[in-house]
DNA sequence: ACATTTACATGATGGTTATCATATTTAGCT
DNA sequence: AGCTAAATATGATAACCATCATGTAAATGT
């Protein structure tokens, strides 16, 4: 049945907000079109209404969550704790789009590899005004390194069957950051 | 047809190659155990002779190409060049496993999260005795950390659809590990 | 040499999935 | 009020895949 305009549109966010969600903790493979719909409250045959393709979910999905991430205006060093915990590392489905979907993205369809290309930009670009101690020439490596590491960190202790381990690696990881800021950050 | 024990067991370990070699290169959920057989040179009616399942090839195929991983004898910064290079990022298929699959370990099966878990573990290590200048107390947050580090960068770079940006990502990593090491080095 | 075991090949099977075809219902316009 | 377009539902299709059943031929042990 038709719907009306707004309900359409709504019906659309909260395919790209469910997906998103969905894509994070299982990954896009492993997330069947159908699924999706379902977990919006629809049914798949009003999919290829809304999207051309699975592919387009995917891009229009990762263009949408990346978007959403630019807050974090505050202290770099509270925005790192946040991620370096264990909270966090549990939370894949509401976490980082980076860090649950990066390594995907290699095999995924060119819109979708320029959307999370972007996304980093921004990010980076982000991390780096929110250095406000660290000198210009060094704002590239301590963004881009600590951002590698951050999401690396996260990766990895999401990867391991050892809660001890796992913790340690964001742990020390944290302690990692930290130290490369300090250093960057001294007169 | 019946074949040596020796044919046997060499076809088990080119099978393992391959898998290895595929899996890095598209991801286990991209490779279909009919493509593994016949990269290895056989049909896929002799797959379950060798192994229990899919899920089974996986899990030894990571315990055996992370137990081939453990070379690297030399300098720590020379393995970090080599790491970050962009013929490592290019070379997916033969490239670091961690890099290639630790974010999809998540999904697997609990034996394939022991055999990463186990493979993180000793690299660890190995980072860690590669570091001689450095404290002790210092050693595992700088093998934690740059290891993170590494990874995270070679899963950002092959993301990334910007040639430049993704070189760059290499690059101020590249320096931002060389100035943790050295920062933890100075007496 | 022969019997038997066995490694691999060929050929199903059942389940899943992306995508499409068609029907239905209602919003939006006249 | 009625017509038309459109948003979603139901149902079908074709491809792919993991796994299994069965056949075949050669290696191994006697």
């Amino acid at each position: 049945m038709k719907v009306s305009r707004e309900q359409m549109s709504e019906n659309r966010r909260r395919i790209l907000e469910v997906a998103s969600r969905l894509f994070r903790d299982k990954g896009f493979d492993a997330v069947s079109v159908a699924e999706v719909m379902k977990a919006a409250g629809l049914t798949h045959g009003g999919f290829y209404g809304h999207f051309a393709s699975k592919d387009d979910l995917i891009a229009q999905t990762l263009a949408h969550v990346l978007a959403l991430d630019a807050d974090g205006g505050g202290d770099f060093r509270a925005y790192v704790d946040d991620y370096l915990a264990p909270r966090h590392r549990d939370n894949a489905a509401g976490g980082c789009p980076t860090a649950g979907l990066a390594a995907a993205i290699r095999h995924q369809s060119p819109a979708t590899r320029a959307a999370m290309t972007q996304g980093l930009r921004s990010q980076i670009d982000r991390i780096g005004e929110a250095l406000p101690k660290v000198d210009a020439a060094d704002k590239r490596r301590v963004a881009i390194g600590s951002w590698a590491a951050m999401v690396g960190a996260v990766i990895l202790a999401r990867a391991i069957d050892d809660p001890a381990l796992s913790d340690e690696v964001l742990e020390q990881t944290r302690a990692w950051v930290d130290a490369g800021i300090d250093q960057a950050s001294a007169t």
